[in-house]
DNA sequence: AATGAATGAGCATTCATTCAT
DNA sequence: GATGAATGAATGCTCATTCAT
C-alpha cells in the first residue's frame, strides 16, 4: 500500500492523463487518483510540465531496456525486427496508457512543454535505426535505403497500427496478427535479394 | 484582402491551432491574425471546439478531392500508390499549418471535441484501402495482406515521416526523397512476386 | 401591419422584459418580435434602459387615464375604493405582461435605470391616497388613518394578489372573487363605524 | 474577524445582491466584500444562482424560526396578528439587506434561477394563513374570507410598506407606527363583529 | 513531509451598441 | 430611415500553484 509516494503519482499521471489528455487532466484528479494531497505533488515535481516529462523520462526507461535485452537475444537483423515490432504491440497491449501517451501527447509535447525534446523517445527510434544499419552491415537489408528514413517508417506504421488499437473501444483486433503483418510487408520491403 | 470574413477566420485558426495546439490557442489571437474582432468569430462558428472541427471538415474536403483527382489520372495501383505518397507528402509541404493539425490535434480531438469522429480523416484512409484493395485484384499486389492493414501502415509510415518533418525546425529534409523511400521500401514489401 | 414601428418596439419590448426580465431580456430579440432589425431599435430608442423606461412612462398614461375616467362615475370614496380594486385587477388580467413589468421590475428599477425615480408609478399610487383623502372628507373613511400609507396598504395587497395570480402558471384563480375579498377586508377596516 | 468564511461571502453577498441587484452584482465584487479571493466563492457555492438561492435557504430559516418563537407566546389569533406585523417589520429594519432581496430579487428570481420556486418564502406566508385559519377556529375573525387570500392581502400590505421605507433613502419613516396602522386597519377588517 | 483550503491570473463567451451600406 | 454584420468591453468561472498548519 505504502509504495513510494512518488512513484504512485507517476502511475496515476500515467493514467489520468492518457485518459484526459495533458489539458484536460486536473492536478486534482492526479492526487485523487494518487490518493495523495494535491500539494503533495509538488514536492516531487516541480509543475504539471515536470510531470509529465518525468513520465517520458523515467517510465520509458525500463522499457527501452526490456527492448534492448530480448533484442540481445538475436543475431540477425531480421529477426530483431521481427522482435521489435512484436514487443513494441506486446507493450501497447499490456501498458495502454503509456501507448496513448507515447503515441499522442508525445507528439505536441514540444508545443507546451517548454523546449523539452523527447530524448528518450529519440533514444527508442534510434533502437530501429541500428537494427537497420545492422542488417545493412550483415547484407541481410538493401543498401538503398536510408536508416534515418527506414526507423521512420517502420515506426509509423507500428504507431499508426497501435494508435488504432488503442483508441477502438472494443480492442478486438488481433495485435499479434498486425504484428506478423507488419512484418511481411517491411521485412519483404527491405530484404537484399 | 477583404475576402470572406469567415474564410479568413478560418485560416488563422488553422495557423493558430497549428502553432499553439488546441489548447493553448487563444480565441482573441485567432481573432487578430484574422483581423476581426474576436466577437465576429461567434458570428460564424459556435465555440471553439466548432471552429476545429470546421477546419477539418471543410479543409479536408478539397484535399481529398485533388487527391482523388490526381490519382484517376493512372491505372495501375502501384502508379496510384506512387503517387499517393508523393501526394501526400506534397500537401504537408504546401500546407505545414494543415498538416500539423492533421497530424497531432486530430488524434486527440475525440478527446476534446466531444463525440467527434473525425469523418473525414477516415476517408482519406479508405483511398489508400481502395487503392490496396485494387491492386489485389489487378494481380499486382500480394493476397495475403489485409488491406485494412496495410492502409495504416502506409498512412503511419507517411505520417511519422511528414510528422518528423514538420516538427523539424530547419525543414532542410527533402520531403520528395522521403517519398521515394517510401515507395522503394513499402512497393517491393507488397508487390506479388 | 406596418404600424407605428416605435410602437411595435414598445409592444414588444413589454412581451419580452415580461417574460425574461431586464436583464435577461435581449435587445435582438425585441428586435425580432417587433418584426425590425436591431439598429432600428437605436433610432427610437436611446439604449435598452430608455426602453423600458418608455414602457412606463407611455404605457402607464392611457391606464392612469382609463382609470381615472372609471373613477369619476362614482361619487363614494367607498365606490371609488371598490371600482379601483376591481379596475386594477382587470387591467392585470387584461395586459398579463404590463402587470409583470409593474408589479416586478418596476420595483428595482432604481437599481439598473441609473436615477430613474418613477413618477408614473407614483401618479398611480397617488390615485389611492386622493381617493382616501376625499373619503375622511366625506366622513366615510376613519380619520386615524394616514392616507400614505393606506394607499400603500391597499396598493400593496393588491398588487401582491395579482403578482400571485401572475406568477401562477394555471391562472386558475378566479381575480374578480379575490377583488371581492379584499374591498371585504379593506373597506370594513377603514370605514367610519 | 476569522470567522465562518463561507458565512462572510453569504453576507457580503447579500449585501452586494442588496445593492446592485443579482445581475449588476460582480462575483468579484462579493469576494472583495468577504476579503476572500473569487476562487473561493467557489469553493462553497457552485455559481452565482447557487449562492442567491444558499441566501434564501439559509438566511430565511432563523428569521422564520425567530418569527415561530415569538408567535407562541400569545393565545389570540389577534396578537398573533399584531405580534406578526411588528416582527416582520422590524426585520425589515435590522436587516434592510436580507429584506431588499426577499422584497424584490425573490419575486423575480423564478427568471433567473432555473425552477426555483421559493420554498422558505411560502412558508412564511403559510404563518399568516395559519394564524387566519386559527382566528377563525376561535371566532375571532370572519367567516366569509378566505385565509389564502388573506395572507396575500396582508403580507402584499406589509411588504409594501417596507419596500417603501426601504427603497426610502432618508429612512425618516417611523417602522413602528406603519405597523400599527396596518393593525388598525386589518385587524377591524377582518375582526367579527 | 503532508495536507487541502485558498489564491488570482487567465480565458471563452456574451451582448449592447455602432456604423457602413 | 432601415439594416444587421461587426465590434470589443465586460464577466463568470477554472484550475495550477502556494502556504499556513
Amino acid at each position: 500500500m505504502t509504495t513510494d509516494k512518488r512513484e504512485r503519482i507517476l502511475k496515476a499521471a500515467i493514467k489520468v492523463f492518457a485518459r484526459d489528455g495533458f489539458f484536460l487532466a486536473k492536478v486534482e484528479e492526479i492526487a485523487k487518483v494518487a490518493d495523495v494531497a494535491t500539494g503533495t505533488i509538488y514536492l516531487y515535481f516541480e509543475n504539471k510540465d515536470d510531470l509529465m516529462i518525468s513520465i517520458f523520462e523515467e517510465e520509458m526507461l525500463p522499457i527501452i531496456e526490456h527492448m534492448r535485452q530480448e533484442l540481445t537475444a538475436h543475431e540477425s537483423a531480421t529477426d530483431k525486427l521481427i522482435v521489435f515490432i512484436n514487443q513494441h504491440l506486446n507493450l501497447i497491449q499490456d501498458h495502454p496508457d503509456m501507448a496513448q501517451l507515447m503515441q499522442v501527447e508525445l507528439r505536441q509535447s514540444s508545443k507546451f512543454l517548454h523546449g523539452y525534446e523527447g530524448t528518450r523517445f529519440r533514444e527508442y527510434l534510434a533502437i530501429i535505426g541500428d537494427i537497420f544499419k545492422l542488417g545493412q552491415a550483415q547484407k541481410e537489408f538493401r543498401d538503398d535505403i536510408n536508416p534515418s528514413i527506414f526507423k521512420q517508417v517502420l515506426f509509423g506504421a507500428v504507431d499508426q497500427i497501435a494508435t488504432n488499437w488503442t483508441l477502438s473501444k472494443t480492442k478486438r483486433i488481433h495485435l499479434a496478427a498486425s504484428a506478423q503483418q507488419i512484418s511481411a510487408i517491411i521485412l519483404r520491403g527491405v530484404a537484399k535479394q
